[in-house]
Parts: structure tokens; C-alpha cells; sequence
DNA sequence: ACAATAAATGTGTATATACACTTAAAGAAA
DNA sequence: TTTCTTTAAGTGTATATACACATTTATTGT
């Protein structure tokens, strides 16, 4: 198993915390450098893409399907909303607030998946093959560490 | 080399960039709770520890070896300094301003480091060695992706 | 010395994040 | 039916993040 630990630079910092913030932040700027000519940031795009596959979600759902905390959901949706990608409005039950796309949005979507796929094919080439299955792997590991 | 690739859950997105987001998020949120009775984030803790690592860095040190952004780093000691952390004052070069910590600021780091001791500890127990090896090891190589 | 340039920092604006608290509506209990 | 409780959502406040632009000070070229 030993001879599986590849020798990269290490991390600058010895907190694993600081460690995943600053790979998050450096990931991050390079999606969303990539996204910038769709209009949306990765987060945005993220959220209609989500939106897109439910069917009229509530911020509750859509905070749970994206993991967010609700409040971050509801600010977060904000210029979406204003921007038009979106509408918000009232379900059956008064108290829900849904969420669905509009055309706009479903096109800013598609043109933002385009150059994801770049994005995600550039990182896939660049990890290789098994770090980005070790690295996914993790992942999902450490975000079961919170409830 | 394929023994090695555990099987945990799937990572909820198809996304790198969001997987990535979602675990610091998850990540930051355990350091931050355990961290809590110290009165600091982990981020300020990491700040405190740079600054009291280096002498009298300016600004741009400080982001430099924080690897953010400079303006980030601006507001991100705002609170710091305001609640007495550290004093912030002008170089010889009157363009640069340069962080100190105040004893407050040492006592609150040891405090911190102290609770970050835990904290670290679970994460090291929850992740287990190898994969822990293999997580600094592809999160310094996702640094490296960015300039 | 003066002008041009470079370097260090700060500000405006905008998104991203989450905790504590509040409000409004639906459902349950009396 | 009226009250109690639970559930869904929103607000206040605060930190975290970065880009575009502005300001100040030092350095360099003439």
C-alpha cells in the first residue's frame, strides 16, 4: 500500500482544515474562472442545476439536496432570482416558497455546462485518474463528519 | 494499486469543485464548533498563528504566506484587531502596515491551539492514516492548480 | 528636483457562509 | 373552536471571499 503515497509538495499548513479551505478556494476560482463567460459562479450554477432536477422544490429541499444551510440557500438564490434565472413563488401549503427556472435560466444552465465539462475534464487530466477517485472517495468521507 | 480504493458513499454531485466545497464546509464547521470556547474561527486561529510565526508582517506577507487574497486578508483581521488580537501599525516603509499580536492575541492562540489539538486528533482518528496521507498529499497538488 | 513608474494598501461592490432569533402558517390537542 | 405546537421561511448580524478600482508612498529615469 506503501508505494501508492505519491510525493507532492506538501501541504504549507499542518491543519487539515486550512488545508481543505485553501485547495477549496484555488478549485473554486478555477471553476468559476472558467464558468465566467455563462454569467454564473460554480455555486450558481450548482443551484439551478439542482432546481432543474427537482420539480418546484422548497428552500428546505433544495438547503437539504445542496447541503447548505438554509439560510445560506435563501441568500444565496437571491440574484438568481433577481438576475431572472428563477422565479419564487408560493406553494399549496402557504408557508413554502418554491423555486423553478425560467427559460433564461435553463439556457445560462446549459451554457454554463458546456464549459463545466472543460472544467471538469481540465481537473480530471490534471489529478489522473486514480487521485480523483481517491480524492472523491475522501471527500464524501469527511462530509459525513458533520450531521 | 486498485485494493486501495475504499468504497465509501458517492459523493452527492457529480461536481469536483462543489464535492470540494461541500467537505470544507463540513470540515470548517467541526473546527469552528470545537474551536468555539477559545472565541475564535479557525481561520482567525490560522491568522493568529501566522503572525506570530513571522515578525512584523505586512499585509502582503500575510496573505502571501496565507495564500488568500490580499483584500481578504484586509477584512479578515478587521475583527481581530478590533477585539484587541492583534495591533496593526506602519513600517518603516510608510506604505506597508504590519500585523503584531497583542498578549491577548497570545493567550487566545494558545487557547485555540489547545482545542485545534482535539479537533485535529478526531479528524486524524475519523480519516484514518493512509487516508489522511492521501488527502494532504492530492489537497497540496489541488493548491498547485491555481497561480 | 521633477516626472513617470512601481509597490503597498485600502474601498466599493458582490457573492458565500452560518448562527440566533423572529414571523407566519399549518396541524394537533383541548 | 380556541389554544398549543410544530414546521417553513425570513432577518439581523457577522465572518469569509475576491475582483475592479482608487490612493498613497517609494523608487527610478531624465
Amino acid at each position: 500500500m506503501k508505494d501508492i503515497v505519491k510525493l507532492y509538495p506538501k501541504p504549507s499548513s499542518p491543519c487539515n482544515c486550512m488545508n481543505i479551505r485553501r485547495a477549496s478556494r484555488a478549485v473554486t476560482q478555477f471553476y468559476d474562472a472558467t464558468l465566467q463567460p455563462s454569467g454564473l459562479t460554480i455555486t450558481q450554477m450548482g443551484l439551478l442545476k439542482v432546481i432543474d432536477a427537482l420539480s418546484a422544490p422548497s428552500m428546505s429541499d433544495l438547503a437539504a439536496a445542496f447541503r447548505i444551510d438554509r439560510t445560506t440557500l435563501n441568500r444565496n438564490l437571491k440574484p438568481l432570482a433577481e438576475g431572472g434565472y428563477l422565479q419564487l413563488q408560493r406553494g399549496q401549503d402557504a408557508r413554502r416558497r418554491e423555486a423553478v427556472l425560467t427559460s433564461s435560466g435553463r439556457q445560462a444552465l446549459r451554457e454554463a455546462q458546456r464549459l463545466w465539462n472543460e472544467a471538469q475534464q481540465t481537473m480530471a487530466d490534471y489529478l489522473g485518474k486514480d487521485d480523483l477517485q481517491q480524492l472523491k472517495s475522501i471527500l464524501s468521507k469527511l462530509e459525513a463528519m458533520v450531521p
